[in-house]
DNA sequence: GTCTATATCGGGATAGAC
DNA sequence: GTCTATCCCGATATAGAC
């Protein structure tokens, strides 16, 4: 059996990488200029590639944006997965940290979760269902801390769930317009700390 | 000394109403599209002019833009200013209730500050300036407010001016997305209810 | 897989008649 | 003040050679 692309390591190797590369790239525009605000070309010129090549991996421009954003997804999750055991309000905090420290993930999130408001925007889907993902999970965790007695009375889990990811977003917000005032996470923490209850061994 | 407008009630008395048309409509346009993705072509049409007509009451897109903005600020500080006496949360929550009321006017914002993350966006300049103001405002409220005992301990009035900023721009931005699902009012006065010592003469 | 060339469309801005 | 017509640009997308 003749391979007739066996210089390569592997089938599809180049385009797996040339797909990475756009993706990369698509990903700083994005997160930058919003997607409409970014452009195929720009995207491709930044890739040292041609309007053509890219779209010969992407047919759309949608393509493209669904691809940079479930791809930054598996990343993200994987940054502080290795740290399972964290109990929750450690978990977001460094889950925080984690992100401020990826160069451009926040705005990627931030500025695209605006745009993407209207219904006939490509990501508004994503970011619909992004929302109730988040709502859920941390609603979750806020239940199981009032299981255990450690959520401040009259505190409800559900509204902390919506006050955690809004604080979160909105702080980041700001911290774009000014990363010299604002502390992202010290606003986060200040939050978990007046509303969960600290444990025995817990100063 | 004849009057060669004399017809009008006064003189730009069309332009200042036309104006004020586009305004209206560039205001929509921009609350769900945002800049990028909004056309003076669309926005001409929605005013029931031509471009050029359009184009002849703002030169450019930023200046309408800039003119939306401004526009907006003074409306919507006028909403809840007849109760000057108001506390500081229950002045929150009202200016909160009466934006909510307000169809657009939470788009407009969450969406363009979002979009104007970045430098070079025409609107950069308002919403750096405007986080600003806002958390100066908040600030010296809390700050009074602790001034007088009624903060709770360990509350820093800078980080809970960010954090009421941050929570109010990310709870409007989960209610556009769901807003059967989310209570954006509910969450900031949770929120301010449990950083805000009650009065004596209070529940 | 990658390119050049081109089609087609829609954007903002301008010129000039009325 | 308002319009039609047009310019010029940049956008996505397509066709087809190599």
């Amino acid at each position: 059996m003749s391979d007739p692309i066996r210089t390569r390591r592997g089938p599809y190797a180049k385009s797996a990488e040339r797909r990475q590369q756009i993706v990369e790239q698509a990903y700083r525009a994005f997160a930058t200029r919003g997607y409409h605000g970014s452009s195929l070309r720009e995207i491709a010129a930044a890739s040292g590639i041609s309007l053509s090549t890219l779209q010969h991996h992407f047919a759309t421009k949608e393509e493209l944006l669904i691809t940079v954003l479930t791809r930054r997804d598996q990343q993200g999750h994987g940054t502080v997965s290795g740290q399972e055991g964290l109990p929750f309000r450690e978990h977001i905090l460094a889950q925080a940290a984690a992100n401020e420290g990826v160069p451009g993930l926040i705005a990627l999130y931030s500025i695209l979760s605006a745009e993407a408001v209207t219904p006939e925007h490509p990501g508004h889907v994503y970011f619909a269902e992004r929302y109730d993902a988040l709502r859920e999970e941390y609603e979750a965790e806020f239940a199981a801390l009032r299981a255990q007695g450690r959520l401040r009375p009259g505190v409800e889990p559900a509204l902390a769930a919506t006050t955690v990811v809004a604080l979160w977003e909105g702080v980041q917000l700001q911290w774009l317009y000014a990363p010299d005032r604002v502390d992202a996470g010290a606003a986060l923490r200040a939050y978990l700390e007046l509303v969960i209850v600290p444990q025995r061994d817990e100063p």
